[in-house]
RNA sequence: UGCCCGAUAGUAUAAAGGUAGUACAUCUGAUUUUGGUUCAGAUUGUCUAGGUUCGAAUCCUGGUCGGGCAACCA
């Protein structure tokens, strides 16, 4: 697709074709790991991108594993949207596994440290143990636990898993150093005793791998060869490098690049699920989310975000994407695939005044003009009547506003051009009818009246208009970075990013819509069919505006 | 006052010692039965101070700024 950019790679890709070079490996092996204790987002969506990206291009396989070990946080329902939403972004992970398939595996590892005395079960409370820690300026002290013989740490430790002891009671530690300039080399805790019930394991086990005793056992369990996370764990790569290499299993080499953030929007999960249980909005799908069942339910593709996400590339320095670009890419992508259909928002009904009352006339309208042969056509229908948007009519209108005013001609699309001759207001000021006169030689396709006009609006014939509720979004959060503010995030939440229309008049081929399949409402933008709808009224969420250089002429003033 | 990671237009990302490029955004203009699309063009950038070199965004040193690290979370 980019041409010029092709050769240009990232830095992993670059590691990579030199690990291809070199033989080091004949497949590329990576897995994308979710913790089922959310909803995916769009940061997901660009390591989903890069994992299976990365496979795809150099020949090898994605797995999905479930990083689920921490049961209290973990539930079912996370690992089926999780997985629905990678299947809809368009990418086939070769395997499905869950760290929980690897505890007996684990707890064997364990005890292979304790046996190599590089392992210790301790009894200090989680208060002493932060004492002991240290600072990252200050070395820690050794707990009095951490020189029992390797006989009395299997011991321990196999009563632990046997549900001897209560929560927190006692930890398995690695031994390796409490003077380490490496916090997270500071003898950390690789099990902890948690009597809880598991989504798969249930009962089964109440003690639990720490994600450092767990994720780099995982990789190295299926042999993935690129482990790929987010830079807030680069400091756990000497502890991952160590704990393979005490173990003597398979080397997983793990790399890191900065997570993706976008403005105007939070992707931590715990703020996000702030948002779905504190109801600042109606779920994790809600169109304002920036979560990938969110933003398809807004009416986003999977190509938009796939490209999106190729763009914006990945490195190492901290970022904040410009959700303008994510709103190029659906417009590109729903501008060639989009049909259109004309719809009003907000109506104001338009008389033509020498169009005979009665009289119905069926009009044609190519379905998608960036296709040859337009995809087809719909009829339109066609009356004396008709309801216009609001806001293309000025009575007192300045020079370069190519819509209705007194005395202005306009083209109605794929219809007639009509002059406005007068205008009704009622005793508030508000304007309640536009009368004009059509002229019958110019009527789209068979235009013989020589007239140019410099505007064409869209309608919906009054007599034939159906109803639907529209929803307009706007940005979720009034500041760039909401999540890097001062106060709260919550205190920066948009109040109106959401408008609904209950009453909007859309053309009557609209009844056809097809859920799941983005329509363009001509000169208003993309919308798609919600699932709130129903048989007796249709819901549209607008996806995206279309861009509108008149709005900007009018904020220069 | 420790360690680690980073710093290129407004944003994001390239340039592997040799012309600082691309996309979005912004601005002009053309086309247009969507003020959409398309097309043509323009503006804007290497954190800083030294050093190495014929030549530095790139290599070296010091500084500045941003982010991370002291959960029985991942």
């Amino acid at each position: 697709m980019i041409t010029n950019e092709e050769r240009s790679l990232n830095f992993i890709e670059e590691i990579i074709e030199e690990d291809l070079k070199e033989g080091k490996y004949e497949k590329i092996v990576t897995r994308f790991p979710p913790e089922p204790n959310g909803y995916l987002h769009i940061g997901h969506a660009s390591s989903i991108c890069l994992n299976f990206g990365l496979t795809q291009k150099y020949n090898g396989y994605t797995n999905l594993r479930f990083d689920d070990t921490n049961p209290t946080t973990e539930e079912t329902e996370y690992v089926e949207s999780i997985k629905d939403d990678i299947r809809w972004l368009g990418f086939t992970w070769k395997e499905e596994l869950y760290t929980s398939d690897y505890f007996e595996t684990l707890y064997g590892y364990a005890v292979k440290l304790i046996e190599k005395g590089l392992a210790y079960v301790d009894d200090i409370s989680a208060e002493e143990m932060a004492e002991l820690k240290g600072t990252p300026t200050e070395p820690g002290k050794d707990s009095p636990f951490r020189n029992r013989s390797v006989e009395e740490n299997i011991d321990l430790f196999s009563r632990m898993r046997d549900g001897e002891f209560e929560d927190g009671r006692r930890t398995l530690r690695a031994k390796i150093d409490m003077a380490h300039i490496n916090m997270l080399m500071r003898d950390p805790i690789l099990y902890r005793i948690k009597h809880a019930h598991h989504h798969r394991t249930g009962n089964k086990w109440c003690i639990y791998p720490m994600y450092d005793f767990a994720h780099g056992q995982s990789d190295s369990i299926e042999n993935i060869t690129h482990s790929i996370c987010t830079l807030e764990f680069v400091p756990h790569r000497e502890l991952y490098d160590w704990l393979i290499e005490k173990l003597e299993i398979y080397p997983s080499k793990q790399y890191e690049f900065a997570r993706r953030n976008v403005d105007f929007t939070v992707t931590s999960k715990r703020k996000l699920l702030q948002l779905v249980t504190e109801g600042f909005v109606e779920g994790w799908d809600d169109p304002r989310m920036p979560t990938i069942s969110g933003l398809r339910r807004r009416g986003f593709t999977p190509a938009s975000i796939r490209n999106f996400c190729d763009r914006i590339g990945i490195a190492k320095r901290d970022n904040l994407v410009e959700y303008s670009l994510l709103e190029f890419f659906i417009r590109e992508d729903l501008n060639k695939s989009a049909w259109r259909r004309m719809a009003v928002l907000d109506p104001v009904k338009l008389v033509i005044t020498n169009y005979p009352g009665g009289q119905d006339e069926m009009l044609e309208g190519e379905n998608n003009p960036e296709v040859e042969g337009g995809e087809g056509s719909r009829q339109i229908p066609f009356s004396r009547e008709l309801w216009v948007e609001r806001e293309d009519f000025m009575e007192n209108p300045p020079k370069k506003f190519f819509r209705l005013g007194p005395g202005l001609s306009v083209r109605l699309k794929h219809a007639y051009i009509v002059k406005c001759e007068d205008f009704v207001k009622d005793e508030a000021g508000n304007v309640t009818e536009i009368h004009c006169t059509y002229i019958p030689e110019s009527k789209s396709g068979h235009d013989t009246s020589g007239i140019h006009v410099k505007g064409t609006i869209h309608w919906v014939s009054v007599p034939h208009a159906k109803t639907a509720e529209v929803r307009l979004y706007d940005r979720l959060f009034k500041v760039e970075d909401p999540g890097n503010e001062e106060r709260d995030f919550k205190e920066y939440i948009n109040t109106e990013s959401l408008q609904v229309i209950p009453n909007a008049f859309i053309e009557a081929d609209l009844a056809n819509a097809e859920h799941g399949k983005g329509y363009q409402f001509i000169r208003k933008g993309y919308f798609t069919i919600d699932k709130d709808s129903t048989s007796g009224m249709l819901v549209f969420n607008r996806t995206v505006t279309l861009k509108d250089a008149w709005a900007k002429e009018i904020k220069k003033g």
